[in-house]
RNA sequence: GUGACCAUAGCUCAAUCGGAUAGAGCACCAGACUGUGGCUCUGGGGGCUGAGGGUUCAAGUCCCUCUGGUCACCCCA
């Protein structure tokens, strides 16, 4: 064993047998709410063309520009082949749909997925190179109801997982009439003040100056705190949409909070933006984003339609959750029985014992190690397996098992052929 | 991508100013208990001190590079 061990690539998890149980726990929360809200599963390849991305995202966007893992499909430069491991699920979500001209059979669709998400960019706590995400689009629906079902809906798979320390953020970014405007208030009225700005405000100035308002330094903040928000300068329609998604979540008693400063990073966003976040993640406290993205579907060749979705952060959201509980006890396998073998010449028929119990459904396992009776009693404590089946030369030769509860250590005995038959009345 | 900090047994951590064979708890294995888990006691296996180079009589300790992690930034789930 000379060889160099070879270790998983920076940012990237593997994630082993006993650490499933919060896993499912999110998903199956999911998939309940999602079946009660009426969105339909739909999966999508992990890989696409490149351009869906550089059309979808956004060229300009950090994701894009630096973070997508692409290769060359046909091996040459430029041929216009490249593929690219997915960085988000909005895109493919848009270009399934129309693909499969469900847009043509009926307008409005709602979906949701999961899976495995790809940016290069430095790993952190909660911030992996293949990341995980639940998310949902409905696509064709410009409702302000919708927006609020989406938000609705993020919660309910949250409660319904048990998480409890988020918050819920809603801000309107204006549309594609209201926000240049807004744009280029604000950037006259920064630019005034660029000598207030730290560095990377003063580039956003041009490139996007809405990140501004998020800036984490004081003294940008103190600058954009004095600034007039956006929702001063929303037109008529946003406003009215943004008011009726206010007077819905009230009505539906959701804790929520505006932050009129609150903005997303991808360039596709209009109206509606909302974060969930969590106390226990420090700086990068997000779960949950999403918000409505009405010029998607158009920008992609596709009809006018209005949409909303969002994204969870599945490793995100589990670090939120394990900080809530307290750290458990690796979780076992907790078989029903567990076959103990006294001797060597009793273990062939110790896995027929076995095999006789797993036909009668009972999760069952044995020692495969050849290791003492001490230490197989061991493993099935271990293990938390309920009854144990003991089987030496005496049992064979009378035809016959030892059966051993685990907790109250009471043992008795069974014809060979009624052991799985015992278990099942002691289990009942 | 930028900056800072960190890396010692399976896990959590020790190791004085650069000094001798790198220790402890937990975990694991075994025995006490000859056909039986938990509790107790006793013993045992386990380490290229993340990798590679350098300084030195001497490096876990100092210097450089790499890898990985953590924190903040950029950006975002």
């Amino acid at each position: 064993m000379s060889e160099k061990l070879i270790k998983s690539l920076a940012g990237t998890r593997d994630i082993l047998p006993w650490q499933w149980e919060k896993w499912h726990a999110l998903h199956d929360a999911a998939r309940r709410q999602f079946s009660i809200y009426g969105y339909g599963e739909l999966a999508t390849p992990i890989i696409e063309e490149a351009a869906l991305f550089i059309k979808g995202t956004g060229e300009s966007t950090e994701i894009v520009e630096k973070q997508m893992y692409t290769i060359d499909a046909a091996g040459e430069e430029d041929s216009g082949n490249a593929i690219s491991l997915r960085p988000e699920g909005t895109p493919p979500a848009v270009r399934a749909y129309l693909e499969s001209d469900l847009h043509k059979k009926q307008k409005f669709q709602k979906f949701w997925y999961s899976g495995p998400m790809f940016r290069r960019e430095k790993p952190q706590k909660g911030r992996l190179r293949q990341f995980h995400q639940i998310g949902v689009e409905a696509i064709g629906g410009d409702s302000p109801l919708l927006d609020a079902e989406t938000i609705l809906l993020a919660d309910a798979i949250y409660r319904d997982a048990g998480l409890k320390g988020y918050r819920t953020c809603i801000n309107n970014i204006g549309c594609e009439e209201c926000r240049p405007r807004y744009r280029e208030n604000l950037r006259t009225y920064l630019r005034d003040r660029s000598d207030e700005l730290c560095p990377d405000c003063v580039r956003r100035l041009d490139r996007n100056v809405l990140r501004i308002l998020d800036c984490k330094n004081a003294p940008c903040k103190e600058t954009v705190a004095d600034m007039p928000s956006i929702t001063g300068l929303l037109c008529n329609g946003c406003k009215d949409h943004y008011r009726t998604l206010k007077t819905v979540l009230d009505a539906q008693g959701l804790d929520y909070q505006e932050d009129p400063h609150l903005v997303r990073g991808l360039d596709y966003y209009t109206q509606t933006v909302y974060e969930i976040k969590h106390e226990e993640l420090g700086a990068r406290d997000t779960i949950c984003g999403g918000g409505r993205y009405d010029g998607l579907v158009a920008q992609m060749g596709g009809p006018e339609l209005s949409c909303v979705g969002f994204a969870m952060g599945v490793e995100a959201t589990l670090i939120a959750m394990e900080a809530e509980t307290e750290p458990d006890e690796a979780t076992s396998l907790n078989p029903d029985v567990y076959v103990v073998c006294f001797d060597e010449p009793a273990r062939i028929k110790c896995f027929e014992q076995l095999t006789m119990l797993r036909g009668a459904g009972l999760s069952a396992d044995m020692d495969y190690e050849g290791r003492s009776a001490k230490a197989q009693m061991r493993s099935a404590d271990r293990t938390g397996a309920d009854f144990c089946m003991l089987i030496g030369g005496l049992e064979i030769e009378n035809c016959e098992v030892t059966l051993k509860d685990m907790r109250s250590g009471q043992q008795w005995k069974a014809a060979w052929d009624k052991g799985a038959d015992a278990i099942l009345d002691a289990l009942a």
